[in-house]
DNA sequence: CGATCAACCTGGTTGC
DNA sequence: TGCAACCAGGTTGATC
């Protein structure tokens, strides 16, 4: 589910539940499973006692996104915590009144309290890649160290253009995806976003950036920032599992130019589809250079 | 440094 | 139709 616009969308829904208190946790066996298997899916703590432990009580205070991540700063009189959440390629949220879950695959759920009122905050996630934690402050989380501003704030292109510099500078050879799907660069550009500004900018996935301008390099972030507000203006991309938690299903895929499409809707020739670290990328080698 | 691969996983789609 | 192979909005760490 998760570039920057649909982790937004998330993010938005889940406001519903700030101000609400965590009464209870409970994990799944699947979970459980896993941790006594030394392999912590999902939970990425230690102990799950401790992680239980540390969480309720705490009242949800705020909840945001940055990057791909979502951040919920948490607060009690003793000790203030940070839950910091990422969905992986199918991790989701839910929230309703129902104690248990009956949709497959759910991990963790809050019992969650505000006055008379008891919700139930579900997060469901099949292939278990998504991550749950909690922190005592948000500066221990080591990716947010070296991250790129957010993208809707003012900052954001000066920071990229800088970087942009930089590896030019230090003659850098890696490509202009890689470059646009790093977080240190521009948070939240993910495998489909990459492929469409680039079509959109006509620049070849595997073009060099110490080749690119200064000019080019501000066209296509601004392009990425333009698909990030439309994708979220669509209710973003749905492909293999919702994106809202009311069920409902974005449209953004009805408006992608190059990502998973056979014919170039510019010239009609073949689309290339090869992969580029690790990931399938989609272009025209008519019309992107 | 940078590209590639493996790991972490399940489920939907494709192709023989 | 059946079933295996392949593919998927991500991130991290090892290897070459
Ligand atoms: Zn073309």
């Amino acid at each position: 589910m998760p570039e920057l616009p649909e982790v937004q969308l998330v993010v938005d829904d889940l406001k519903t539940i700030e101000g609400y208190t965590i009464e209870s946790i409970s994990l799944s066996d699947r979970i459980k499973l896993s941790h006594r298997q030394g392999k912590m899916a999902v939970v990425k703590h230690e102990n799950l006692q401790q992680f239980e432990q540390s969480l309720i009580g705490q009242k949800i205070n705020t909840i945001e996104r940055r990057g791909k991540y979502i951040v919920m700063q948490l607060t009690n009189p003793i000790n203030d915590k940070v839950v910091i959440a990422h969905l992986g390629m199918s991790g989701r949220f839910e929230i309703n009144t129902n104690r248990v879950s009956s949709i497959p695959h759910t991990h963790t759920t809050f019992e969650l309290n505000y006055e008379t009122k008891t919700v139930y905050l579900h997060y469901i996630d099949p292939r278990r890649f998504g991550e749950l934690r909690v922190l005592d402050h948000i500066n221990e989380f080591k990716p947010f160290q070296q991250m790129a501003p957010e993208p809707f704030g003012i900052e954001g292109e000066a920071y990229f253009i800088d970087r942009f510099k930089q590896f030019k500078l230090n003659r850098s050879t890696i490509s202009i995806k890689q470059f646009i799907m790093d977080a240190e660069n521009v948070v939240g550009c993910g495998n489909i976003y990459a492929n469409e500004a680039l079509f959109i900018c006509r620049i070849h996935p595997l073009r060099k950036v110490h080749v690119l301008t200064e000019r080019k390099m501000r066209e296509l972030y601004k392009e990425i920032v333009k698909l990030f507000i439309k994708s979220i203006e669509r209710g973003g991309s749905s492909i293999h599992s919702y994106v809202h938690m009311d069920g409902e299903i974005g449209s953004m895929q009805d408006e992608f130019l190059i990502y998973q499409k056979k014919l170039c809707p510019i010239c009609q020739k073949k689309v290339t589809s090869r992969r580029i670290n690790q990931r399938n990328s989609f272009y025209c080698t008519n019309c992107q250079k």
